[in-house]
RNA sequence: GGUGGGUUAGCCAAUCGGUUAGGCAGCGGCCUGCAAAGCCGUAUAGACGAGUUCGACUCUCGUACCCACCUCCA
C-alpha cells in the first residue's frame, strides 16, 4: 500500500482544483422544509457549514430506525465534505426528559446512570455502522446554564412568563408566550388559534395512545403540559417545576424556581452556542418537525438568534408498510440485526434510498444488501490483484479524491438533494465498466512479462503524469481524446517499451483510476468496504473477531495459510491439467465445505473465505 | 378535522415532456472441463379518469387508495 500512486488530479495547480471543487459544490441543492422547495444551498460563511442534528434520546437501546436518521445525515455530511467544504457537525444528547426519569424510577435507576448507559449504546451502534463521530456532541445537562440564560433573555423581551404562585413567587414553570410571536407556525404551516382547538379536541378524543406492549408509547401527562396557567394552549414549556418525584439530582435551582429543562430549550441554546453565526442545517427526525422544531425555530428566533437556513428530515423505516417502532418487537433493535448481517450490509440497507423516502425494512432488503456487498467488494478484490505490484490505493488516497474528480452522474445525483439511488446507479455503472476493464487487462497480461513490476509502478506515474497533464490541457475533450494523446505523448518517450506494453499500461492505469473512483464514491455513502469500520480484524486493533493476536502473528497466520492454499491450488490445477476433474472437483468441494470459495481465472486461481 | 408525503415492471428504486436508470430475481448467449465470478442481450412499467401538447410515466385538474405528523417518537 505504501508504494501507492497519487491521486491522478493532484497533478493540477491548487487555483484549477479548487476552481472545478467550487463548481462541484455550487450545484449542491437541498429540500428545506420551512419552504417545501428543493433549492441551492449557500452556505453563511463561504466555504464552512455549520449543521446540527438532534440526537437521541437515551432512554432505551437504539433500533435502527434511529441509525437510519443517523446514516442518513452522515452522508449528508459526507457529501459536503466531498465538496471541499469545512463542516462543523453538532449531534446533541437528550439525557434528560420525563422517559428517562420514569423509566429509571421505575428500574431502581440513577437517572444519569441510566442515561449514560444507553447513550454509550448508541454511541457503539453509529460506531460500528461507521457513523462519523460528530466535531462535537453536547449534552443537555452539560448546558443548563445556557438554557437559564436563553430562557432569562426570551423573557426579557417579552416572548415568554414565569408562571407564580399566591405569594407572587416563581414556580419554576416558565412558558414560551405564541401569540407574542407573529412568526410561529412558519416551519410546519401548522394552522392558529382557533382551528387549534379543533385539533387539540380531535386529540383528547384519541386519548392517550395505548399499543399491546404499553410501555413504549407510554406517555406521561405532564401537568406542565396542561396548566391552566398556559395564556394560549398552543404555549409550551421552556422550564418545568420539580414535581414531587423528581431525585435531587434532577432539580436545578434558577431564578424563575427550581425545576428542569423543557425538551426544545436545549436545542435552541446548544445550537447557539456552537453554531452561532454559521448554522446552515438543521437535521433530525420527520417526526420533530412539530412540535419540537417549530418550538425550537420560534425561541431561538424569539431571542433574537439566527435559527437554521435549511430544515432538512429524515423518513421513517418501516416495516410491513408501517412506521417502526418497538410495538413491533425486538427482532429490529440495532444489536439483533447485526447478530446476522455484517455492519456494512445493515449500512447498505440503511443508506440506501435517499433520505426523505420511506424505507421499507425486510429481508429482501437485507439479501440485495447483502448481494450488492458480492458485487462490490468482488470487483475491488479482483482490481486490485489485476493491478499487480501496484495494488489498492490506500484509503487515505480514497479519501482526498474530491467531489470534481467524481464521474458527473454520480455527483449530479448527489447534489440532487442527495440522491443515493441515483448515486449508487453511478456506482454500478462504473463497476461494470472496470469489471470489463479487468477483463482486457487480464488478455493483455503477456505484455508485462518483460517488465518487472517495480518499473511498472514506476511507468504508471509517468503516464498518470502524462494524462493529467492532457486532462489539464484539454478539459473540454471526450474522455477517450485525451486518453488516445497521452498514449502517443507516453509512447514518444518510451522509446524501448513495445505498442503492447504500452497498450497494456494504459488499461491498467484507466483500471487504476475506475478503481479508486469507485471506492471514493462508495467513501461518501461511508461504504468503502476497505475503510476502517469494517476492517477492525485486518487494520491492526486488538478487538478485532475477539483475537488476541498481535498484527504481527495475524499476518504470520495469513501468511502461512495462504501458502496451503497455494500448495491445495497447485495440486487441483495439476489434476485440471490432466483432465483428472473427479480429483479437482473434490479439492473443490472440499475447501468449500471449509468455508473457502475457489474462482478460477484466465491468470490463474484464487481462494476467499466466504 | 388540519398539515404534509406517496402510488413506476415479480420485488426494491431513479431520471426525464420524445433517446438504456440501477440493483435483486427471470430468460437467452459468451467465457469455462464443470462451477463461480464477469461480460453481452432480453421480457414484464408508470393507480384511475380527463385536460394541455405534434408527443406525457414526466405538466394541469379531478377521483381512488396508502402513509405520516397534529400526543412521547429518528
Amino acid at each position: 500500500m505504501g508504494n501507492a500512486t497519487k491521486p491522478q488530479n493532484s497533478n493540477l495547480p491548487e487555483s484549477a482544483q479548487s476552481k472545478a471543487l467550487a463548481e462541484a459544490a455550487n450545484g449542491l441543492k437541498l429540500y428545506n422544509t420551512a419552504t417545501h422547495e428543493v433549492s441551492a444551498f449557500t452556505p453563511i460563511v463561504p466555504g464552512k457549514v455549520g449543521i446540527y442534528v438532534c440526537g437521541a434520546t437515551v432512554q432505551s437501546s437504539p433500533h435502527i430506525g434511529h441509525i437510519r436518521a443517523a446514516v442518513a445525515f452522515d452522508i449528508v455530511r459526507r457529501w459536503l465534505q466531498k465538496l471541499g467544504y469545512d463542516v462543523t457537525f453538532i449531534r446533541n444528547v437528550t439525557d434528560i426528559d420525563d422517559k428517562i426519569l420514569d423509566k429509571a424510577a421505575a428500574a431502581g435507576q440513577q437517572w444519569w446512570a441510566r442515561a449514560y448507559y444507553y447513550e454509550r449504546e448508541f454511541t457503539h451502534a453509529y460506531e460500528t455502522l461507521g457513523v462519523l463521530a460528530p466535531t462535537y456532541e453536547p449534552r443537555a445537562t452539560g448546558h443548563i446554564g445556557d438554557m437559564v440564560d436563553l430562557i432569562q433573555r426570551l423573557i426579557d423581551r417579552g416572548h415568554a412568563y414565569v408562571i407564580t404562585d399566591t405569594e407572587g413567587k416563581p414556580t419554576g414553570n416558565v412558558f414560551f408566550d405564541v401569540v407574542s410571536w407573529p412568526h410561529y407556525g412558519e416551519l410546519t404551516h401548522q394552522k392558529q388559534s382557533a382551528e387549534v382547538d379543533s385539533a387539540a379536541a380531535v386529540a383528547d378524543e384519541m386519548g392517550p395512545s395505548v399499543d399491546q406492549s404499553g410501555d413504549d408509547k407510554y406517555n406521561p401527562v405532564d401537568p406542565a403540559d396542561y396548566d391552566p396557567n398556559k395564556h394560549d394552549p398552543r404555549d409550551f414549556a421552556l422550564w418545568k417545576a420539580s414535581k414531587e418525584s423528581d431525585p435531587e439530582t434532577a432539580r436545578w435551582k434558577t431564578p424563575f424556581g427550581t425545576g428542569r429543562p423543557g425538551w426544545h430549550i436545549e436545542c435552541s441554546a446548544m445550537s447557539h452556542r456552537y453554531l452561532d453565526g454559521m448554522f446552515d442545517i438543521h437535521g433530525g427526525g420527520l417526526d420533530l418537525r412539530f412540535p419540537h422544531h417549530e418550538n425550537e425555530m420560534a425561541q431561538t428566533r424569539a431571542a433574537g438568534y439566527e435559527s437554521a437556513n435549511v430544515w432538512m428530515h429524515s423518513a421513517w423505516v418501516t416495516a410491513k408498510g408501517e412506521k417502526m417502532s418497538k410495538s413491533l418487537g425486538n427482532g429490529l433493535s440495532v444489536p439483533s440485526v447485526l447478530a446476522q448481517n455484517s455492519p456494512w450490509v445493515v449500512r447498505y440497507a440503511l443508506g440506501g434510498v435517499q433520505y426523505r423516502s420511506m424505507l421499507e425494512w425486510s429481508d429482501q432488503t437485507l439479501a440485495e444488501a447483502k448481494s450488492a456487498y458480492e458485487r462490490i467488494s468482488n470487483f475491488i478484490d479482483r482490481a486490485g490483484k489485476a493491478l499487480g505490484a501496484v495494488g489498492q490505493p490506500s484509503h487515505e488516497e480514497v479519501e482526498a479524491v474530491t467531489a470534481d474528480q467524481l464521474p458527473s452522474d454520480f455527483v449530479d445525483a448527489m447534489n440532487d438533494d442527495i440522491n443515493v439511488s441515483g448515486a449508487t446507479a453511478a456506482i454500478f455503472t462504473a463497476i461494470r465498466h472496470g469489471n470489463t476493464l479487468i477483463s482486457e487487462l487480464e488478455a493483455k497480461q503477456a505484455a508485462f512479462s518483460s517488465v518487472s513490476e517495480v518499473d511498472l509502478n514506476q511507468l504508471m506515474n509517468e503516464f498518470e503524469t502524462i494524462l493529467g497533464e492532457a486532462n489539464k490541457r484539454y478539459s473540454d475533450m471526450p474522455q477517450e481524446a485525451i486518453q488516445e494523446d497521452a498514449k502517443a505523448r507516453f509512447a514518444l518517450t518510451q522509446g524501448s517499451l513495445s505498442a503492447d506494453t504500452i497498450d497494456a499500461l494504459t488499461s491498467r492505469v484507466a483500471l487504476r483510476e475506475t478503481l479508486l473512483s469507485v471506492r471514493a464514491m462508495l467513501d461518501t455513502l461511508g461504504l468503502d468496504p476497505l475503510a476502517e469500520p469494517w476492517n477492525k480484524a485486518t487494520s491492526g486493533s486488538s478487538e478485532g473477531q475477539g483475537k488476541l493476536l498481535t498484527n504481527g502473528a495475524a499476518e504470520a497466520e495469513h501468511k502461512l495459510l495462504d501458502e496451503m492454499m497455494q500448495y491445495q491450488l497447485t495440486a487441483r490445477n495439476v489434476a485440471r491439467k490432466s483432465k483428472d476433474f473427479e480429483k479437482a472437483d473434490k479439492i473443490r468441494n472440499t475447501l468449500a465445505s471449509m468455508g473457502v470459495t475457489i474462482t478460477d481465472l484466465p491468470t490463474g486461481s484464487t481462494w476467499k473465505l466466504g
